[in-house]
DNA sequence: ACCTCCCCAGACGTCAGACATCTGATTACG
DNA sequence: CGTAATCAGATGTCTGACGTCTGGGGAGGT
């Protein structure tokens, strides 16, 4: 069942074989898995390999387990994901099935306001931004203003607004963006984002304020995006601690 | 280090003590820690359980492993929380250093709808809906509508309405609550919310629309919960996958 | 002096088996 | 018939070993 050919260790591959089969309906929701003695048979792995991956599915709330009872299924498979795993908005579009685009109204390198340098903890860097609208099959739905280091951007930038600016900053500056802290806010008026997405003012938009951080920690980007409330619906998962 | 008299189970006094100790400062950021052979020695556990515990914070991005090389702590600690970590809006007013309070408005066993059905997957349960007001230093800050199976809920229900809805199932039916997925929206109009809240209209509220579920994974409550964008600052903390 | 290759210590990954503890059901006893 | 003792089986924990990967240091050739 699991070849060597695979390179990643083995508990990510039952991590992802378990998934399949529950997902798969091979294992009942609700129901009692095999023991960890006849599962770590069936696959192969030792028990403690197997112990380590269920230990990350009863994480994720894929499984529960009780002591000298067993291991079940969670009912809900919730493979549902919300906005706190983060992908770029060109994905996010994606992912509903339809067409992202851009329009880029500014760009533009502004000197560091007070507001700037305290979110970036920086001082003698130069920012860029940039200010476009995000189209799904070619309707706006987001208005956009980033604010974003010029050593994190390659050099060619206009050419490459089209895409993700998430990719943007990857491919180019050896930097991956690692998790960003948002802020949600209901926004009853907001003159360039209403204008830009032509919305009327009995219509309220969401704002995501985020600040976005390397895998090292260093913040990176800075985006306010204003979101049309009627085209997009977000979803948070919420674990209890 | 870890007695007896502790009744969880090891590997979750390890994650806790871990965490503990990445946050004092004693391990720090992107420092590697002890090897495990030494780690489960100092900590007086084995290898085996420390390394569930290592593999469920590697999970949660605490700590990165690098096979062959050693375990490291990730930068950022990121001590901020969002809404991505469920808890009571009892529990959420408290951390603001601010009183709650609740105003009883409406408590009655209401019918299925087909609606209401659907959402709780089941059939011939007793639903019971409940309307209050949620104060914060005995200022309305959120209405909330919640719908939660009778079956879960002790007798002398109306008694032990001022304190947290969590609490009351959680103490009573013996079903702890495990996740939510909540559907964020901004509202800019619900007659209801914003007489209950004494807001005008030219103001936006928050809508959290919450499903939640036990850790089997049934759904338990269901609750909508308006709050006043300017008494509350919604974040979540998104993690790339 | 420099570069390359090889080797090796040490770290994480996996394995095998044993014992500890908890739970639910069955059984024995009053 | 009810209560307590017992037991099988499940997850939790421990021990020791070996596998595999990585980074660095040393031997050797240029």
């Amino acid at each position: 069942m699991f070849v060597k050919k695979d390179p990643r260790h083995l508990y990510v591959q039952v991590i992802e074989r378990l998934k399949k089969d529950i997902e798969s309906g091979l294992f009942q929701e609700h129901e009692r898995l095999p023991s960890e003695a006849k599962l770590s048979e069936l696959l192969g792995v030792s028990r403690a390999t197997l112990r380590e991956a269920l230990r990350v599915l009863e994480e994720e709330k894929v499984i529960f387990r009780k002591h000298g009872v067993g291991t079940f299924v969670t009912s809900q498979p919730m493979v549902l994901s919300g906005i706190e795993q983060l992908s770029s908005i060109t994905t996010m579009i994606h992912n509903a099935n339809m067409e992202p685009g851009t329009i880029v109204q500014n760009l533009s390198i502004i000197p560091l306001t007070e507001e700037l340098t305290e979110r970036f903890k920086t001082n003698d860097k130069k920012i860029v931004q940039i200010k476009r609208i995000r189209t799904a099959d070619g309707e706006p739905v987001v208005y956009c203003v980033d604010h974003v280091l010029l050593e994190c951007l390659p050099d060619g930038l206009e050419s490459q607004l089209d895409a993700s600016l998430f990719d943007t900053i990857e491919r180019s500056g050896m930097t991956r963006i690692g998790q960003a802290v948002a802020e949600i806010e209901p926004i009853s008026y907001h003159p360039e984002a209403f204008k830009a997405l032509s919305c009327d003012t009995s219509q309220s938009l969401l704002s995501l304020s985020q600040e976005h951080f390397s895998e090292e920690g260093k913040m990176v980007l800075y985006s306010e995006n204003y979101f049309r409330a009627d085209k997009f619906k977000f979803h948070v998962v919420r674990r209890r601690v």
